[in-house]
RNA sequence: GGGCGAUUAACUCAGCUGGUUUAGAGUGCCUCCCUUACAAGGAGGACGUCACAGGUUCGACUCCUGUAUCGCCCACCA
């Protein structure tokens, strides 16, 4: 059979996804005979196109997962996509704007229809786009947030949260993205540093007694002059000295001349502007604590999409917020009570969906008290029932956890979980769908009269009976669906009609949770995986993973985090296409180091794609020699291991057991290290050149027995090629070997014993053939063929007579002469030393590499006798580190004698 | 403002509990080689006061304390 010199990844790789999907090879189920390991995956936007984040992302979880199912586990890769919200509105709303309209112009229900034929169109793109990278999720199970099962978790969750009185309803100052129109979490608000400026304002002050003394103004430092419509309150700190007359004045609100507040407070910082500052308890977070402290007005004056409303002077009604800016300090300066402006560091939120600059806003909103929550979210990280990889995330997550807030939860979006509640219209006079564009709210308690909370539609209110009853028009927040994950995905709660499946859905969930870990960025620690945990151990009373693995971000090559608007990502489809997804896999492996951040450019996928070809023609010349040879196998059971045989066997089983380790460790970049540097280094660059001129039966066993099982180690990085190699050597050979790749065995050591004779011996040939070659560069005779005279002690004589045709070879030898005695020595050690069979030539190139060994031998010995003359190392140190060090002098003073002779026999 | 992390070759990084490393790997660079598996390859080479300053120790890239630079996260300083 004709195998091509390059390995065609294009080819390959679609016809062995195909072979895997069609033997449904990524199934996992309940067996009680199996141990389960199971990932669920963090579910991708349907709006998602694939990115390096998720290549990375997806290519751990399957390494992972591949590795599982090769040593015998039910490896379940849960899949599916996350609803998006607002990410997914956002895009459904851009292809109504094509057609020239806006979601309201067709109305709630015809929108939500357009959301869902989106979905079904492109929602499975993404999914696509993962099969194509080799992720072997078990594709049956797919799941979607808003599936119908899915959505019955959520309820049932909203639910008894109520009834814990764990979720409430509160008029709360909450993160307001104007351009969404909708209240986002604190954690949707993304901080940036903006440049701004502080104003100084004059605020006029009007004497409440004649007799005082007090200046005819106060000034206030802001740097949002456009709330002042909304000030209630000048605030300063009760110790401020130079304020000591504020309590005998009234202080007015210039241009509407309003009577304000003064209040103090020792939270004031006194050496901020001027020390005193104007509080508008509706659009500042600190202003409207103090606003329910000290019960000061609540003045809205913002709509939802940040103009100004009704509550400020007419001529700026409809004003845009930054507009109102301008005119506003147009309007002081020319009064002459704009003292002066300086410029400042604005840290202002940013909507995390759209990047407007987001205005707290006052609204009713619903919100999930966390604080219970969290308490054994805590514990069971401090008590490392699960951990963090690396570690140092822990102290994030803690630090985060014991500092949490209340979560708001409710969206004024369309796309989502409306929430299952309904207002009974006579009890709440406020519903909600009145209040988001109300410019009145005060920060009240609202009663729960007439609010029911169902999964459906109550016939009438159990306060008064009446029937004018509606639901909630807001929807929850994206992540309180997603917090139910590991185990809605599960079919949690159990309620669908059919009690046979639900028994069945219930076994998989006590088998496959907790799931063994969890993949992620440190990105949505807060978002995600905090509140899953929390999650886990309030509905299903367990944790729902045992580790957490925080990889890095992708960055490009300058250190950049990729990102769309920046222009600098790659594209991994293309990559992909270039390549091949084993390459794109096996580089990004190599490179992220566990938890590190991930610099990319186009060649760095250079070294997985090198690495495809490399173990592609590693494969092509067995073949091609087996095939010369006339060699045929059909097991692969050795006679005799000496020898060679023996020294790479044992080498091999040191690279099972070692990226064994690794893996079970999340150490991936350095298993995938391991076993390139086997395959590479020791399988190609010496046994393979060894043998070429041996290609005996039992060589072609020991070779063919290799490649299967380092394939093997290599299947979770590279499933593509290791899976079509398994393939071509099913067809060339008569060997028994059963079913595909990716479910078959992990390779088990050979326990190759009695080595050390091997281990000693074949070293000390490959570093002598290594020197021979340095040699040889250094006289200038670098690939020409010479004649090898060696000087062997008897009892190694037949070392070299065993292995003399490849030594000869790997070393461009002419003719090995066995001298009794040399000319001139080349190079010596304890056992064996040879001269070349040249007649005079330059030696300069030798001497000088022969110098700066002597140099480096000479420095490295001194500090060894420095510490052997140092009575307090000898008094001290450990014994054995004591025999080492004397036995690295002994060793280091022959090789520099020995050294130092031959250069003297040139000179 | 608080917290976390990083700083080792031109670049990207290993070097985990101090002495097995005379500080390594890969890429890039330089030299030689199209040797009949692979030039997407082979054989070699150059390049490092391990950020800086102290300390602990017989001994520090490794542990401690500062300093500097960079990065990330959290936080209501208007």
């Amino acid at each position: 059979m004709e195998i091509p010199s390059k390995y065609n990844s294009k080819e390959t790789e679609s016809k062995i996804l195909e072979k895997w999907l069609q033997k449904n090879s990524y199934h996992a189920e309940v067996n009680s005979k199996n141990n389960p390991f199971s990932i669920v995956i963090p579910p991708p936007n349907v709006t998602g196109i694939l990115h390096m984040g998720h290549a990375l992302n997806n290519t751990i979880q399957d390494v992972l997962i591949r590795f599982k199912r090769m040593k015998g586990y039910q490896s379940l890769w849960m899949p599916g996509t996350d609803h998006a919200g607002i990410a997914t509105q956002n895009v459904v709303e851009r292809s109504l704007a094509k057609e020239g309209l806006k979601k309201e112009d067709i109305g709630r229900i015809e929108f939500d229809k357009r959301l869902w034929k989106w979905k079904e169109e492109y929602g499975s793109t993404i999914i696509d786009q993962l099969k194509k990278l080799g992720s072997s999720c078990d594709w049956e199970r797919t799941r979607f947030t808003m599936d119908d099962e899915y959505s019955e978790a959520v309820k049932e969750v909203f639910i008894r949260l109520y009834n814990k009185n764990l979720v409430y309803r509160s008029n709360y100052i909450i993160n307001w993205c104007p351009r969404c129109k909708t209240a986002l979490s604190d954690e949707e608000a993304v901080h940036k540093e903006l440049d701004g400026w502080l104003y100084y304002i004059k605020y006029p002050i009007k004497k409440s007694k004649p007799n005082i003394e007090c200046p005819d103004h106060i000034v206030v430092a802001t740097t949002r002059p456009e709330t002042m419509f909304g000030d209630t309150a000048i605030a300063i700190n009760p110790k401020d000295k130079k304020y000591a007359w504020i309590k005998d004045t009234k202080i007015i609100l210039p241009i509407v001349n309003r009577e304000l507040k003064v209040i103090e407070d020792k939270a004031i910082d006194m050496g901020f502007g001027t020390g005193a500052i104007k509080v508008t308890p509706a659009h500042d977070m600190v202003d409207f604590d103090l606003g329910k402290m000290y019960d000061l007005d609540f003045i809205n004056i913002m709509n939802d999409d940040a103009t100004l409303n009704k509550n400020v002077p007419d001529n700026f009604i409809g004003m845009d917020r930054f507009e109102a800016r301008e005119a506003i300090l147009d309007v002081l300066d020319e009064m002459k009570l704009l003292e002066k402006k300086v410029a400042y560091k604005i840290n202002a939120g940013h909507c995390y969906r759209c990047h407007t600059i987001i205005e707290p806003r006052i609204s009713l909103q619903w919100f999930v008290k966390m604080k219970p929550l969290a308490e054994k979210a805590i514990k069971v990280v401090e008590d490392d029932e699960i951990k963090f990889y690396p570690e140092r995330w822990k102290k994030v997550y803690l630090n985060w956890m014991n500092n949490i807030h209340d979560w708001c939860i409710s969206r004024q979006i369309w796309w989502g979980h409306r929430l299952p509640v309904y207002y009974c219209k006579n009890c709440q006079e406020t519903i909600n769908t009145d209040t988001n564009n109300n410019s009145d709210n005060k920060p009240s308690d609202f009663s729960n009269r007439g609010i029911i909370v169902s999964k459906t539609k109550p016939d009438k209110c159990p306060d008064c009976g009446c029937e004018n009853i509606v639901q909630e028009n807001d929807v929850l927040d994206t992540w309180f669906s997603s917090w139910l994950w590991p185990f809605a995905t599960f079919y949690w709660p159990f309620k669908i009609s059919d009690t046979e499946q639900n028994k069945i859905y219930q076994d998989e969930l006590n088998y496959f949770l907790p799931t063994s870990c969890l993949v992620t960025a440190s990105e949505i620690l807060f978002f995600w995986v905090a509140r899953m945990i929390m999650a886990g151990l309030e509905f299903t009373d367990q944790i729902p993973f045992h580790d957490v693995i925080i990889h890095g971000t992708v960055r490009d090559d300058k250190g950049i985090k990729m990102s769309k608007s920046l222009g600098n990502t790659i594209n991994p489809l293309e990559i992909i296409d270039k390549f091949g997804a084993d390459a794109l896999r096996f580089s990004l492996m190599l490179q992220a180091a566990s938890g590190s951040d991930v610099y990319l450019s186009d060649e760095k996928f250079l070294v997985g794609r090198n690495f495809s070809n490399k173990i592609w023609n590693a494969t092509r010349f067995i073949f091609i020699k087996m095939n010369d040879n006339n060699i045929e196998i059909d097991n692969l059971e050795f006679a005799k291991i000496e020898g060679i045989d023996k020294f790479i066997l044992n080498e091999f089983d040191q690279t099972i057991e070692q990226s064994e380790n690794y893996l079970n460790n999340y150490a991936l970049n350095e298993a995938a290290k391991k076993i390139y540097d086997f395959f590479w280094h020791m399988l190609c660059d010496w046994y393979i050149e060894i043998i070429k001129d041996d290609f005996t039966i039992a060589k072609a066993k020991i070779s063919i027995y290799l490649l299967i099982n380092s394939l093997k180690l290599l299947h979770p990085f590279m499933p593509f090629i290791t899976e079509e190699i398994f393939n071509l050597i099913k067809t060339n050979t008569n060997l028994n070997l059963d079913g595909l790749m990716i479910v078959s065995s992990w390779p088990v050591k050979l326990n190759i014993k009695n080595v050390e004779l091997e281990l000693k011996e074949i070293t000390m040939l490959l570093t002598t053939i290594k020197e021979i070659r340095n040699i040889k560069i250094d006289l200038g005779l670098a690939q020409k063929k010479v004649d090898l005279q060696v000087v062997v002690k008897s009892n190694q004589l037949q070392l070299w007579e065993d292995n003399k045709p490849w030594i000869k070879r790997l070393t461009s030898t002419q003719n090995i002469l066995f001298k009794k005695k040399l000319d001139k020595v080349l190079y010596e050690n304890n056992f064996w030393s040879f001269n070349l069979g040249i007649e005079s030539i330059d030696m300069s190139g030798f001497i000088f590499s022969l110098d700066k060994k002597i140099n480096n031998l000479d420095g490295a010995l001194s500090k060894v006798i420095k510490k052997l003359n140092n009575e307090k190392f000898l008094e001290k140190a450990s014994k054995d580190i004591i025999e080492k060090e004397k036995m690295k002098f002994d060793d280091m003073s022959s090789q520099l004698n020995r050294l130092k002779e031959l250069k003297s026999a040139f000179i």
